[in-house]
This record gives structure tokens, sequence and C-alpha cells, in this order.
DNA sequence: AACCAGGACGTGA
DNA sequence: TCACGTCATGGT
């Protein structure tokens, strides 16, 4: 029987060997990826563009989502304040690019108001989750890169790569991929290292997937 | 020309 | 809980 750990570790080791250092989350104010800073995002502002590229990228290519919050921030709606003034049919101009403009511009005026209503700097994973529009997915990725919590991201490339590697199942619970990464990593490293091993493991796994599964549905 | 992109939600079984 | 349809635009 494969140890889910030992693979875990290994195809860690691997993807960074072959990709280094990958600087997510994307920033407008550092011209996009930032490798080996991890003190990004430092302010409010930058934290709800995370937030909102996270909403943005659900099921929709992240080219779209760059086009998408350049809008925005040629609206000057880039803080929650300034979006949660703009009128519908505007925001969903500004955002017509990333797809589902309907839903996600309700679910960014949600996010803008939780970001205003709440004064603590951070929120739980539970409250993010009560937010329409934000899935475990979502969720992670908010607090992994926006808030610097050590939540590993389940996405649909991590099941594609580890079923492949046989120790997840396609449609395994998300919570039980989870935690198996949670499980691998947490004995080898200290908590204030596991966010940014998170940060890079989850970023790598998506450069992987770009560049071998992209355009074609055979896997080697 | 089908298929996919850094998913989430509502519905009916 | 699970399977399936829906949401929408653009690139390959």
């Amino acid at each position: 029987m494969i140890n889910p750990s030992t693979i875990i570790i290994q195809t860690y080791h691997e993807l960074l060997d072959l990709y280094g250092p990958r600087g997510w989350w994307p920033l407008s104010d550092y011209n996009g990826y930032h490798p080996e800073n991890y003190e990004l995002p430092q302010t409010k502002k930058q934290r709800f563009e995370i937030c909102t590229g996270a909403i943005l990228t659900q099921n929709t290519n992240w080219k779209s989502v760059e086009i998408a919050l350049k809008n925005l921030s040629q609206l000057g709606a880039l803080t929650p304040e300034s979006l949660l003034k703009l009128d519908n049919e505007t925001l969903k101009t500004a955002i017509r690019r990333a797809g589902y403009y309907n839903q996600k511009s309700a679910y960014l005026k949600n996010l803008a108001a939780f970001f205003i209503e709440r004064d603590a700097p951070v929120p739980t994973r539970a409250e993010l989750l009560k937010l329409r529009g934000i899935g475990e997915e979502s969720a992670d990725s908010m607090m992994l890169y926006a808030f610097k919590q050590p939540f590993f991201v389940v996405d649909t490339y991590t099941r594609r790569i580890f079923s492949h590697l046989g120790i997840v199942e396609m449609k395994e619970r998300y919570s039980s991929i989870q935690n198996k990464f949670h499980t691998a990593l947490e004995p080898v490293y200290k908590e204030n290292e596991r966010m940014k091993i998170y940060q890079e493991y989850h970023a790598l796994i998506v450069e992987h997937a770009k560049r071998n599964f992209q355009g074609r549905k055979t896997e080697g």
C-alpha cells in the first residue's frame, strides 16, 4: 500500500526543484507574482484584491481574471468601500470577461460588505464559508493567501495529479483530501513554515498542471 | 467544434 | 449525502 504522506512530501520537493518558488498570490501593486516574498499582502486593500480574484477565478482562466481586475482598478473599485458603491451594471460590465458576471457581481458585493463590517483583521474559515459564492476551495485560498493562515488548498488539479499518483480519488470529499496534506506536512514543518509551504505547494501544483495537462486530456 | 479555465449553488432523488 | 444541471466568457 502506498503511504500518502511519503508521496505528498516527495512530490512537493520534486515540483519545487522543477519550477522554483512561484510567488503567489499575484498582486497588482507588485506587477504580478512576488517569489520568495512571504510578507504579502500587507494592506487591507491587497487582501481584498486577493479575495476578489479568488471569486473571479472560479472555473475561469486567470488571464481573464487579470482583465477584470484591471477594469476594476481603473474604476478605482479595488477597495471594499468603492466596489460597494458601483452600480450593478457597471460592476457587471467590468468583470464580464471573467464569466458568470451576474452571480459574481453579487458575490463581490457580499464580500465587500463583509470586509467593511468585520473589524478583526483575520476572519475564520467558517465565516468565509457562510458567504454566498465562497465554497471550501475559495475559503482556503483566502485564508492561505490573503490572511496567511495554514490551510492547504485543494483544487481540481490537486485531485487529478494525486489521483494519478494513487493516493486520492477524483470525487473524494474535499476535507478528506485536505487532511491528507495537512497530516503529511504538519509533522515536517513548524506552524510558521507551514503557511509558506502550503502557499508554494498549491501554486506549484497549478503550475505543473498548466504545463502538462493544458489543452490535452492525456497524461503521462 | 467540443472542451476547458486556479468552482459554487440549487435541486431532486 | 450524491448526481446533475446551471451559470458565461474566451482560448485552444
